[in-house]
DNA sequence: CTGAAAGCGCTAACAA
DNA sequence: TTGTTAGCGCTTTCAG
């Protein structure tokens, strides 16, 4: 009422047809004849009418809403991974109706319940564990879950992940390969599943090829826990490698090590990192690390999200490494 | 029928209420006996019972969606602007539909009628500029509609942006105090508005006091045109100091000058950029910048939401100069 | 091809 | 406080 949108059936009297003429003039497989098709058109047209999307989805159950929850937007990986999600969820006459679960620490339950209420389609969690019962209620409804880099233990969930273990795997092989005696594996506090499967991976297959490997995490995943991770690392320790579980802390890391104390890299320390984010490939860094393609995990969350299948996948997405300046 | 939420009805049957007592269970100032509130919230959660928001918005006309549009989604500064709004939208009750308008060249208006038809109760616009026609049809509809960082000539739109001219004006004037004879202004092929204001009011200035002024522009407003632009203008021309329009190009022309051209920063070239981004602060650039309070604009972005106020509204916020070590 | 009528899930005005 | 009734704007049988 407040509100003034033009109705069907308005556009309906003017141009002296019935509300389902008009309903079946925007409908795109419809019988109207082209007469009334125009009549409605233009009638539309001068009245400024707008299909109702909202009263559309009510009746056909198809919000055409995708929700789409995910923590801290701005870091570079996960904006990109952002940008490309939405492009391609547009392109596909999809909507995307954006939860950003500010504290990575909370439950991302409530929000996925919001979604709910929304009768989004399907559900893109590209950050935070969703509790099983929440899982559950997804089947229950028919709201296709997607998990993207996270892994769950059930088969009725879509995931779609990197290949972290292979990546950390690349990372220590390159390690080994340059000879480095004493290796640190940064992490953050936040310990994400992700993160932990690469900490992990890397640390076994070092310690398989028996060099020392100190652990260490602290605050949040950022370029200012890398720095952290770096002063303290390169002042007690004696480190020659570095690999950094995401390349934000790989960044801050470089820059320890050469601004703060006084390192050449990769002289006399290397470091890899993980993502592939655009500052890895700016001058100042050129750094090496491990490529995730967020082009091909997009393009496959894009496709699970339109399969009709009996919703259940597991995808794992190759990574490669990619060679630049940071390790010897 | 296919999806398969649970409706009022069946709630309502299973607690052996009516449909509306129901309704008012979950509608905040309702009046219903805590008799059967509790026997309905019991049958609700039993059943998984969701309130339909769609239907809901369809009664009362207030879809409690906010359309987003906007492009460039992953570069630091839109990214982090898009990660402030969406938790200041979910923190105040609000959904936040986004559209990616790919495309920074073609035309938004697409994007903005499409959220006509999702029933959109306001418009932030990130970037683009919407045609007139547009802006008309939100006002005729209530579509209230917020632009930012644009300044459209109309009295009844919300327009909330930052002091461009200002800033540009700091820029100048350090640039000035640092005694650069001849400067450069590099900002890229886009020329945003918001970009044209903040070279033109520089290079006004500049000339004002004598300093000869070369203007570059080309390609995408990313690091990358700025190292190109750093490429350029250190090789021919005698430049001594650089105001970027915006800090990615800032930081593409300062590893241009270092690494690529051999120059000392700031002894040799003084550079200033614009919006302050995470990567400015680090270790390797500590870029002397212009800040744009993120945190105050998009604060005035959601109050100029929720205000009922005659939507009209300019608002300018302030602009300071943050210096760090790339200007003598 | 077209109109009438029923219904999607919910809210609100109205009586009881 | 409660239930009944009438919509919200649209799609979709079902007759014609």
């Amino acid at each position: 009422m407040a509100r003034g949108f033009v109705t069907a059936e308005e556009v309906a009297k003017r141009a002296g047809v019935s509300r389902s003429a008009v309903s079946r003039t925007f409908t795109p497989g419809a019988s109207v004849s082209q007469a009334v098709r125009r009549k409605v058109l233009k009638a539309a047209r001068e009245l400024g009418y707008r299909v109702n999307r909202l009263a559309q989805g009510l009746n056909n159950d198809r919000s055409n809403l995708i929700g789409v929850v995910g923590t801290n937007l701005s870091a570079p990986f996960i904006s990109k991974q952002l940008d490309l999600l939405s492009i391609g969820l547009l392109r596909r006459g999809l909507q995307c109706l954006l939860l950003n679960a500010a504290d990575a620490r909370k439950d991302i339950a409530p929000l996925i319940e919001l979604l709910f209420e929304f009768r989004a389609q399907a559900i893109v969690v590209l950050s935070g564990e969703p509790p099983s019962s929440i899982v559950d209620e997804c089947i229950a409804n028919g709201v296709r879950l997607i998990l993207v880099n996270q892994r769950l233990d059930r088969t009725d969930t879509n995931m779609v992940l990197s290949d972290d273990s292979h990546g950390a795997d690349l990372a220590a092989l390159r390690l080994i390969a340059a000879k480095c005696q004493k290796v640190a594996v940064v992490s953050s506090a936040s310990q994400t599943p992700a993160q932990v499967r690469r900490a992990t991976a890397f640390t076994q297959r070092m310690q398989a090829s028996g060099v020392d490997v100190v652990a260490w995490s602290d605050g949040p995943t950022g370029y200012e826990s890398g720095y952290q991770a770096g002063c303290d690392l390169l002042r007690d320790k004696k480190i020659d490698g570095a690999f950094c579980v995401t390349d934000l802390l790989a960044l801050g890391f470089l820059d320890a090590a050469r601004i703060e104390m006084h390192r050449r890299v990769p002289e006399d320390v290397s470091v890899i990192g993980f993502d592939d984010i655009p500052q890895s490939g700016w001058k100042s860094y050129e750094l090496t690390t491990i490529v995730q393609s967020l082009s091909t995990l997009t393009d496959n969350v894009l496709t699970a999200l339109e399969t009709d299948e009996p919703a259940t996948r597991l995808q794992v997405v190759p990574v490669s490494m990619i060679e630049r300046k940071t390790v010897r």
